[in-house]
DNA sequence: TTGTAGGCGTTATCAG
DNA sequence: CTGATAACGCCTACAA
């Protein structure tokens, strides 16, 4: 910057103003030094234009795993809005380690951000208190711990008594519930909606037809063994989130048991025979969280319900048909 | 910082020590200064020592597409190498407008990023020689267009030829092409390959079995209308990219003809017919292409191999099978 | 319309 | 081993 308010013959505070659009710039004087920062390849510290004034035209997601169509799919969506205001967005992967989210995050949230957008795989979340004073934190999936946040949440509960009233409907009585780990609220109360489908059609809930840990196949082939192994074997299965899924499909002795999924994928209607699943709509929760980020942001007063519970629908395709009892 | 000091009754200066792991604290010093950060729940302002320092513990990461699980596990992949050297990874989405390719890496690379890797889609890139200069800068996938740079990339000609050859060995004579746009290196080369493995085997190139722009639902149903319309009607197709891939065999009448696409995807093997592809290997590149910034930042006169080529490997399933000519 | 002074939080330098 | 000072590049406030 310097050398162009040199080169120009101007201080560099006129320099900045041109920059900024400030409109108390002669336009001779603007067009002079717009044509050295060309000839300089001048660009702007953002760095120090967010030191600053201690905010980043950027905002943060951060996702517990990239490669999951879900969260790649939110995080898509949150940049498609933050793109249209001219705000780059930051993405970051969260991982699998619950001790490392705080550094993660921290490191973000440290670069002074425009808000920022998680979705969770931490057990407390109170130390984000002090960065909520200066960052508007939207979470999305699941809920936070410990602190009051905006959240955009799927119906889970609803979804999954929804799946499993349709396995019922198609005259199941032996229905399997598999799903991964069960400290994360989307879990939790899938299970609560499956257990409440059950209750309500007086099938009673069997603790033995809970596979909780399906993470890759190794625990996908033992929980699927341990299931067909059981005395009143499942002749449905409900799992519980698209990952699991995917490791059941290939897991599962073909066309053996019905099966309706939480949570769509790409090319789930392309299998044979086409997956079941209960719909959730993450464009939808990028889109709404990037815009409440923004709210946040441009009006910090405003009320705004903090808790937000979309809808889920099911789609009925042909795995809840097969192996009917 | 400022209040640590002053309950310490010591510098700012010394603080900064503390932090630092500077040996020349006096331990008890230390021990004092550390107590009082906790109490203040002291976090040092990231954003003030980048500036200062010049560079950010953090590396960028841009693709066109995030949802594209072949990017997503190029991200991951350098995730967990950045990880375990404990620096940050920053992602972000290019989108799909090359126009916009500069605005979006020179908004990663002002934040003095400790390095970056991009799979581009734009079409010059001589305007990055600048930041050349300070940054190490990657490429994956596509190569870089009028800058010399690191480069990872598969071999894109290679595998065209491998999966024309294949198609041919099952008895093919007329093979369509299906990519979408062709000012990408990879789309060019696989072509390029698709192309000698015909010459190669006395077929010869017919344009008019190329379809060169799916990139969504309609594009595709129409080149596959016009494909299957050609008085030499194709018997096989070889597909270019995981996308198109996807496409394709939504819009292929069933088993009407031999598919072999180019790049892996999750439950391609799970398809009736299985997808038979040639498989890139992303975490590879991923993990190349991390550890390459991490030298050029280590050594930045070590001499390197700027263009490094993967082999491909041909998964054989069941899609070549069908519709045997 | 343009310029000057001061400071954002940290660290390098050099002195004590 | 510790501290004072200056500087990183920019912007706000104020002055000319």
């Amino acid at each position: 910057m310097r050398d162009v308010a040199a080169r120009a013959g101007v201080s560099a505070k006129t320099v900045s103003r041109v920059f900024n659009d400030d409109p108390h710039v002669l336009p001779e004087t603007r067009a002079k030094i717009e044509q050295i920062m060309r000839e300089l390849n001048y660009v702007p510290n953002v760095l120090a234009t967010t030191f600053r004034s201690g905010k980043t035209s950027a905002i943060g997601v951060a996702v517990p795993d990239i490669v999951d169509p879900y969260f790649a799919a939110i995080a898509r969506a949150v940049d498609d809005v933050a793109r249209k205001r001219g705000v780059a967005t930051l993405l970051t992967n969260l991982g699998d380690d619950p001790a490392r989210e705080r550094d993660v995050l921290e490191s973000l949230l440290s670069r002074r951000l425009a808000g920022l957008i998680v979705a969770p795989i931490g057990v407390d979340h109170s130390w984000l208190k002090r960065w909520t004073e200066s960052t508007p934190v939207v979470f999305v999936d699941r809920s936070p711990t410990g602190l009051p946040a905006d959240i955009f949440t799927d119906n889970d509960e609803a979804g999954g008594h929804q799946a499993t009233s349709h396995l019922i409907g198609h005259g199941h009585k032996r229905i399997a519930y598999v799903g991964d780990s069960f400290h994360l609220s989307t879990e939790v109360n899938r299970l609560a909606g499956y257990r409440r489908a059950l209750t309500e059609a007086g099938l009673g809930f069997d603790e033995a037809l809970v596979a909780s840990y399906v993470k890759d196949r190794d625990s996908t082939r033992a929980a699927v063994e341990r299931l067909m192994a059981l005395p009143g074997r499942p002749t449905a299965v409900f799992s519980s989130n698209a990952r699991s899924s995917m490791l059941l499909l290939r897991a599962l002795p073909e066309a053996s048991v019905a099966v309706v999924g939480f949570g769509d994928f790409p090319l789930a209607d392309l299998l044979r025979p086409a997956l079941t699943v209960v719909d959730q709509d993450p464009d939808q929760i990028g889109l709404l969280a990037a815009g409440r980020v923004f709210e946040r942001a441009d009006f910090p007063k405003r009320r705004l319900k903090r808790t937000n519970v979309l809808d889920v629908t099911l789609i009925e395709r042909e795995s809840c048909k097969v192996a009917r009892p």
